[in-house]
DNA sequence: AATGAATGAGTGTTCATTCAT
DNA sequence: AATGAATGAACACTCATTCAT
């Protein structure tokens, strides 16, 4: 990746430059839509004119791109706390869901995502890399769903598989639950996904 | 809106043209996405000439719109049959729950679907139907969550509706699972989905 | 111009079809201009298919051209009838001019016949058959100009030419004002005019 | 309004480029029409891609109103210059009339400012400016005619008005007699005109 | 490093015209 | 004689991208 991009004598200020059109993006790409949010708007946002942007990276693509490495790195940190905190799993994971459930209910973050979603369709290396991300933490949450202070560690892998598939698809569903029903909240979500999650971190 | 479209003298053939429209459309919108599926492509894949496609819709977006329009008659379809059908609520649920997921996990209605829900973010009209029709759905099955068949039919409202957006999250999710993990079967989401379901539909 | 069109079985069936189009267009054209009348919306008011239109008109050109045509007759019948009227010229001419006015100040008139004129500037055939059926009235003028009853019958023949064009163009002007000033009424206009056209009349 | 056009850091140059499109415009309009000129010819024309034009034009329409905003300024001028020159009015009038004779029969304005005013017919916008333009220039012509160089000054208003009206019908006809006769030369037409005008700024 | 002027291919849409029926 | 379904070239306009400065 390093190669296509301009060699920038000044590395820290390259950097925050390009942090600058990150975050304006995706700024325009939740508001707008990725198709909708044109290299001017983003420009003007970033306060930086669209050639500028072109020394930093070589297409629109090229950003979303490098939005979707940015949120794999924030993903692997919310693994990285969950296997820190200490206790029973389940505990563990029914106190931070009301986390991660605010996180899936965010308006900005849920239309940027389902945007990056939407273009997997499209584009086959959007669609690669968004699923190499989900199946590095679906890898990650079966070695938590295996280690000893979960409840099911002795279940048979391909079963943990369809577990981890339905937790993942409640948080995921939520995205679509915040598209569709703006006005819900985390608290009211929490009152059933709680023993939904419990159910699914228990032997059957 | 008579006035808007055409006056057909012949029904029959114009109801076939919208028809081969829609299908081509859908077809479209799957493999490219709504803005990058051009009128043309729509067209040629139609079997028809860009123009003439205008005497059956007044846009681009009426497309979308009417493709929508007929989903949501699909989607009140199904929950008419989850009705009829005899004995408690939790057992029809997770019997039809099956046919549901295999829904959700179709290729070709996921990403249009989420293509849909992507749409939301630009377009307000696309994002009115979607929240009516899912407002009516979950309206609908807070209905058969309080009728004689359900375990829960005593519980607060408040709690119902927590229940219904994460069954409904649940379900939606598998849209996104779809996309990120292509070789996802039914059968393998069934062995964690109908637990998980049983939860959601007794008393906590 | 026969050899254009289809030989039409019965020809008082097919001239009033063709006047049904002309009348129709006339309206068109006067409400939308030449240009944004469509020929879909001229067979609407013309009772008729749009197709069928081609069987009496070649392109939408030769319906321009042939309400043109009818309107050269008209003022030939004007013409005609200010000869026929007894008395000195100038008090036929004041005393006609009311109607004349009249006739340059009604607005559906008026936007036509300007919208032909600026049709003079691309379309080579219009510009001449418009060119030709002004000479020709000019000419017919000119006769009158130089009968017994004109006052300036004995001026050089450049001199009634200057004349005859400043009349036409004050009359021609009419629809300019009309366009400029919709509420001027002929009334109001006839106060300055009749003295003008007295002058024009008269020996300078 | 400042927000409807980019801002250009070098006006000047921006200038220059508007006036390259203005003058590339009317040239276009003149010789095809408003609406059969494409914005494609108008960039050709202009030396300039068609994108490029929508830097200093929000549409096609904007273009042709900043043409007759132009025109209007030059108008202005007109007026000014005949309240500046000294004398009584009836003579500087018929005296100046040759040089506005001029004006009218040149071929180039003539066919630009049928054009406009055939549009009044479709385009309300463009309708409202000509006629505020028009309505200005009675205003300023009233003035002139109540002044003490004016022999009519006591004559009641409405009469005025009409002698305005008949007065500029004069000469807006020209540019139709410009369409219909373009062999037309300025002095043929004044033989005429003179005395015509000095009966119109004379008491009846 | 940074600008923004400039490009041109591509978009959705319109409409005069044709032709099978 | 008459229809209206169907065409396809043309249009105004947008925008990712390039490049002279």
């Amino acid at each position: 990746m390093d190669s296509k991009t301009k060699r920038h004598p000044n590395p820290e200020r390259a950097e925050a430059r390009r942090q600058q059109v990150l975050t304006a993006a995706a700024d325009c790409f939740r508001r707008k839509g990725y198709h909708s949010a044109s290299m001017a708007e983003i420009s003007k946002t970033a306060g930086m004119s669209p050639g500028h942007i072109y020394n930093y990276f070589v297409s629109k693509d090229a950003i979303i791109e490098a939005i979707i490495e940015q949120q794999m790195v924030e993903m692997f940190e919310v693994f990285a706390s969950l296997q820190a905190r200490p206790g029973m799993l389940i505990d563990v994971m029914v106190d931070g869901a009301s986390e991660g459930v605010c996180n899936k209910l965010d308006p900005a973050l849920a239309s940027l995502k389902l945007e990056m979603l939407a273009e997997t369709a499209r584009n086959e290396k959007i669609a690669g890399m968004l699923r190499c991300v989900d199946a590095q933490a679906r890898q990650r949450f079966m070695a938590i769903l295996q280690s000893e202070r979960s409840l099911v560690k002795g279940e048979p892998e391909s079963q943990l598989q369809a577990r981890i598939s339905v937790i993942f698809a409640m948080f995921d569903g939520l995205l679509i639950r915040q598209t569709l029903q703006p006005d819900l909240t985390s608290d009211a979500v929490m009152v059933a996904l709680g023993p939904a999650l419990r159910a699914l971190l228990s032997p059957f």
